[in-house]
DNA sequence: TGCATATAATTAATATATTAATAATTAAGG
DNA sequence: CCTTAATTATTAATATATTAATTATATGCA
């Protein structure tokens, strides 16, 4: 069975690297879906919970710039205000202004967010895990490194 | 090169099955990154190409209803009525009122809309094949067959 | 030093997405 | 037939994303 079918499309428009694409970007979608509602259970949404968990795992006592996060989560830095914005009304991290570089500001990781991530994270991998432990670790590592090659193509990895 | 070292996490976090998703949502974000920038050459944004394609894909002589859109793109319903307004505006497509079923609008592809297509689908086929060309046939099907189970184990197929 | 340039964050306008509620219509069951 | 339930599209409120412009600050270099 493939997306293109899947999708009601003539078999004979099909070609085989759209198809892959399609295939990438439908699981992403159908994954991020699936996530979505798993994250509900803690009153997140994909946006902060991916923000958080990137700003716990870097791990930086001194906090990350809004510039690293946009960078990190592929998307704009005028993005990254509004979603930091809430993520403190949530009182989950807290904007530090940097004394040395007045244009930048420090974002860390409140003990409320780091409480919350640290509930959520072994419930994500398990979930995670149930998704995609069937695979084998050999087809993983193969998959892993077509995707990474992609992304080198795109730009140089990023 | 992992993505976790790309995203300077600490490799004593990583767990095989949590990169295995990272990888396919770093990669559809910086693919959807790139066609994004090769759809502004035609005043189209992602979201407006793949309903374009879609509706025009299905060749459905009566149109196709906005259920039946966001059930393929994996979007809300809610969600069609703006997009199909912005298209319409751009007169790309049209709304028919289904004379049978008076709840159902059926939407269909102008004559400029499947002009555009016409002109865009090749050069997106051209696009595509050099990203993913150089990935032999044997690894591409094996990869649209795992990324195929995964939505299974999501869903059903979706 | 001082001016041009670059960088970090924000704002405004807009597109894209969600959920929840509503209106209009159709389908189903007693 | 007629009430109840389901379906289709829309609207409102909000979150997430973009680009372009702005503010504030820092950096480079003549």
């Amino acid at each position: 069975m493939n997306v293109f079918k899947e999708m009601g499309f003539n078999p004979e428009q099909i070609n085989k690297n759209e198809e892959f694409v399609y295939n990438v970007a439908r699981t992403y979608l159908l994954l991020t879906k699936e996530f979505s509602e798993f994250y509900k259970k803690f009153k997140l949404t994909p946006a902060k919970f991916n923000a958080l968990v990137l700003i716990e795992h870097l791990g930086r006592e001194e906090g990350v710039s809004q510039v690293e996060i946009s960078e990190k989560l592929i998307v704009s830095g005028a993005n990254i205000t509004g979603l930091i914005d809430r993520l403190e009304n949530d009182k989950l991290v807290k904007r530090i202004p940097d004394i040395k570089d007045r244009r930048l500001k420090r974002i860390k990781i409140t003990k409320k967010g780091r409480k919350l991530i640290e509930k959520i994270w072994p419930l994500h991998i398990e979930k995670t895990n149930s998704l995609i432990k069937h695979i084998s670790n050999s087809r993983k590592n193969e998959i892993i490194g077509c995707l990474t090659e992609i992304r080198e193509r795109l730009n140089c990895v990023k």
